[in-house]
DNA sequence: ACGTGTTAGTAACACGTGTTAGTAATATAG
DNA sequence: CTATATTACTAACACGTGTTACTAACACGT
């Protein structure tokens, strides 16, 4: 049997007081003008009814509906080989959680970007959203920034416009880049973790490039291939450039999925790392530090992003307009086995 | 500037018509006496200025708030460590799409389930409840069952109370474990991928217990270790295993995620797969054909398994009473190189 | 001309909550 | 004793939508 749902007016009912006075009770509203004889009656009825307030009602009449939308940017069949995904739902719910708010996730596929936004938005399912993985031709962004709704990205976009929280990729990039160049390595290949459209994409195959001009190595088209999120698209892009013939003793994969991926075309055509080729991927991903051989990668504070950017969208929901419109959190080189000769280290 | 939402009211002012002409043209409500000319007008007007209906409005009216709430019943920090999770919420996503539904995500810590549960159900904020790996000892579950709120496992309980989507863990972890011991194998380890009040390393721990004994083989306590759902939880309690100097040829992982941790404990004591050990993994997670050596491994349809749950719970909300409680989805053993000495196969 | 049916709308109500202005009773000060 | 302030509540309104019952106008048949 359904048990019927209980209201504001049950408790009521069952205290012997109106509706406001159950409202004024419950939500503590200031100079609300209630005995303790009476607050105390309200608050025992309302517990041993079970009262929970409906969420709509409260969306309805407040404006706010107390949810954060997560949307990432993507085509649907990447969801599932995005392995960064579960540290950045750890990292807003925890938000989520601390604020009395729920978490809600969508996908916004290139193609229906425009109308997706704003069907999410203008339906007031969400009071702001958080945007993982920006792309460069996301203009359906903008047209939400014009209506003033709230944003927060998970990376970056060009001109700073959004609230963003992101790591430097074009110099966490440069850096991973040059201690290749640094172990001796000339000849160093690139798979990128996704198409040049994602903003994080182009950084990291820009530092790429920066660390090699830096050291007037020349760039070589030939040992640069486009991942596509997956480690299938890392073995696959990482063997077109092997069966190309061009010579590498070296490897940026600028995911660590990707490079799992590249890792195994490694092996596969005798090539592996670290005793023939020097492999450095993006992320540290938690078991990166488990795989075989140990993987050299840039930390990613993954979850500490999502923490920052959800706290962020947080404090614009309560009115407060942060000066610094973009938090850079830190890169960390992360040495293991698969880049150098030594012993393993797990870290 | 903020812009002024636009209601159903200023879509009729606009168009010179009721609220209710509105709302019955955009619903396309039958049996409504309204000409095409009006019916068209209204269309325009309101595709002209951008209206979308206010979620929370339609949800309090209608008792529905178009919302599939995916709850996790696990501790927080378990989250970063579900590899298993993006490929549950592609499968999801799919179905809330198709459904013109939206995707709540949270999670329930054991020591909070009570509350949690309540709280989301009674607000009202979920529709219905997709359940993700169900704890044996979830007694709020029941609670929420007796209030005959929609409730769909992915996973199993005991005594099948609740429609279930689920794969034969029992006799999936009983074909791998049989597997090794066709193999030759008579010492066995065993890693589970969680603590056992979770259903599937129950059944999963069952069943390589049911293979030992279906071949005459004694079970050996000193060769079962809990792991926790991550690869660090394989790597240390696989140690463990190795460092008391107790004997094995094989390896039973009962999670991807935890094989991962076991292989990099094998190949640091030098008892690396496949020549040393053999070693199974349960789940094949896109990025087990990848790592090094590619992992065989009991594959688990898990976007189909979140796809097929996300449309039982559809059925249940329309009303629907599904004859069949647990539909169980099959399962295969993936042969690659970590059990066997051949060439290696992606796939 | 009158009665009935059909068409094309609309007024009113409901959903459950939070907020504001109003009111009765009591206490206090002059 | 009267006027004012304080206390402790409540009635009414708002939020935006969907549904139901109602109504005016027109058409048709007798």
């Amino acid at each position: 049997m359904n048990i019927k749902r209980v209201t504001s007016q049950d408790v009521a009912d069952a205290a012997g007081v109106s509706r406001t006075t159950v409202s004024l009770v419950l939500n503590n509203t200031p100079n609300a003008q209630i005995s303790e004889e009476t607050r105390q009656r309200v608050i025992t009825t309302a517990r041993s009814l079970g009262y929970v307030p409906d969420a709509a009602a409260r969306a309805l009449v407040s404006r706010r509906a107390q949810i954060i939308g997560l949307v990432m940017a993507r085509s649907h069949y990447h969801i599932a080989s995005d392995a960064f995904l579960p540290q950045t739902l750890e990292g807003l719910l925890d938000v989520a959680h601390q604020n009395g708010m729920r978490l809600l996730i969508d996908i916004v596929e290139p193609q229906h970007q425009k109308e997706a936004y704003l069907q999410l938005v203008r339906a007031k399912h969400i009071d702001g959203l958080i945007l993982s993985g920006p792309r460069l031709d996301d203009e359906a962004l903008t047209l939400l920034d014009d209506e003033n709704f709230p944003i927060v990205l998970i990376g970056r976009l060009p001109g700073d416009r959004y609230y963003s929280v992101d790591v430097d990729n074009r110099s966490a990039a440069r850096n991973a880049v040059e201690h290749l160049i640094k172990l001796g390595h000339r000849r160093i290949a690139c798979i990128t973790n996704a198409s040049p459209e994602y903003s994080a994409a182009a950084e990291r195959l820009a530092g790429y490039r920066e660390a090699l001009e830096a050291c007037g190595l020349a760039y070589d088209q030939n040992l640069v291939r486009y991942g596509d999120f997956s480690s299938k698209s890392g073995y696959q892009q990482m063997k077109q450039i092997i069966l190309s013939g061009a010579e590498f003793s070296a490897v940026f994969a600028a995911s660590d999925e990707v490079a799992y991926g590249v890792n195994a075309a490694l092996v596969e055509q005798d090539l592996h790392s670290p005793e023939k080729t020097a492999l450095i991927g993006f992320d540290d991903l938690p078991m990166s530090a488990y795989i075989n051989p140990p993987l050299t990668t840039v930390r990613v504070p993954a979850t500490e992003l999502a923490r920052r950017a959800g706290n962020l969208l947080v404090q614009i929901l309560e009115g407060e307009q942060p000066e610094q419109k973009v938090q850079l959190l830190e890169t960390h080189l992360i040495l293991r086995h698969s880049c150098n000769l030594g012993k393993s280290m797990l870290s």
